[in-house]
DNA sequence: AGATGTCTACTTATCGGACAAGTCAATTAT
DNA sequence: ATAATTGACTTGTCCGATAAGTAGACATCT
């Protein structure tokens, strides 16, 4: 690579720097090439190479660690892995949990009906076979898994990356932790009839319909905790 | 300056130039120091320098031309530009996000108004005095730190650490170079008044009011960044 | 065998010096 | 007076050296 006039070198770095990434399939959490690979890769200075790794490190496409090297980055990685291990740690009531899946969740599921294509449907579909199939088999403690399953391919049908990763820590910590409490007797038939309800009204596009059978499906299942926990 | 352990030098630099530009009176369109001039006020080598203000320069802070030095940017602006080729680089973008807290935010608040007790009110009509004090010094930068005070003493008040945690994570996901961008021509005016809204529903007790005006404030806002971006 | 310390290779972090190249103004030649 | 030149100052890039963090191999001790 050789200097362009008027055209800062640091600059074009940048391009070949994130066009390597992208035609070279890096991605999360991949560890990059080195400093000094990448001066010999590109011809360029090391210089050069830092600058222009340094800035793709404020805005957010890696991460640069001491004596370990350069690492494809995932923005929002780092703060939901502390948000989930804050969330362990500090055992927070099943309470707090579900008075804020009521806020997401309703929402979520409105938007998925707008948005959810054919390949979402497929997804809900198979997690709701999935719940219904272990539950015949008796497999109660992998029950949650199927469960988040449902909730998560909602989440992802919303086209929301960041609405998906949260979702995915929020659940995650929950079986984590709580995975005996919420198999309250009869939760599971329950779970299966409403996820159904849910997944009919997103597969007819009916957001206000989507948005109703989700906050039910949450209410119910926080009652009957709540009467299991007397 | 010292290099202090664990923390990178040309972070610390980053810092020192920032507290530069604010403590001697910088602004818009004056001639910065030299790199070498800083070079001796910091006692860093140049290439920390460089790197500093390259961050500086991608973040909107300064812009630097060859031949003729470093010179104090137009944040607004540049930034601006910066930030639409960020959204376009970045999968998840800042509409994903106003997306989540659209759903959250107003519950939240219409939580809040329900069970704030004396200390939050007190918390939230400080961010809210900060949010203004700062406007009034013309401030701008500083004013996406208080936005975000106002939000998430919000958050607290609804008594939820997990509903409060996750909203830290949203606000600190937010990329700290462009921010500024958040404060679209106009924008600072409406925050002040809206959340002056917000908090005399929460004070009122009037949960109803409170969601309302949240969704309002957070409508507006996005419709304010979606015009400045065209 | 297992725990512990040491060595070594590789990585990023920082430094200092060198030269190229853009800018501008004072000086000089015409 | 005008044009060209010089020189000082600036950022841009390169190079080589040293510090410091990391991880695995290896040897040593218990």
């Amino acid at each position: 690579m050789k200097p362009l006039k008027t055209v800062r070198l640091s600059d074009q770095v940048i391009e070949a720097l994130k066009e390597l990434i992208d035609s070279e399939g890096f991605s999360l959490g991949d560890k990059f090439y080195s400093e000094n690979e990448l001066t010999k890769k590109l011809d360029v200075s090391r210089s050069s190479i830092r600058e222009a790794v340094r800035i793709l490190e404020v805005t957010g496409v890696v991460t640069v660690k001491h004596g370990k090297g350069i690492f494809i980055a995932d923005p929002m990685k780092k703060e939901l892995e502390a948000f989930k291990e804050w969330l362990i740690n500090n055992e927070t009531s099943i309470f707090e949990h579900f008075e804020v899946r009521l806020m997401i969740d309703p929402k979520a599921a409105g938007v998925a009906a707008v948005k959810a294509d054919h390949e979402d449907i497929m997804h809900m579909e198979k997690a709701c076979r999935d719940f219904e199939a272990v539950y015949n088999e008796g497999k109660t403690p992998a029950l949650i898994k199927h469960d988040e399953e449902f909730h998560l391919a909602m989440a992802k049908s919303t086209k929301n990356r960041t609405l998906y990763y949260l979702m995915k820590t929020m659940t995650s910590s929950l079986s984590e932790g709580w995975v005996t409490s919420l198999h309250t007797p009869g939760r599971s038939e329950k779970t299966i009839k409403e996820h159904k309800v849910i997944f009919q009204a997103i597969k007819n596009k009916d957001p206000k319909a989507a948005e109703k059978a989700m906050r039910d499906h949450l209410d119910n299942a926080l009652a009957d905790i709540r009467a299991s926990l007397g």
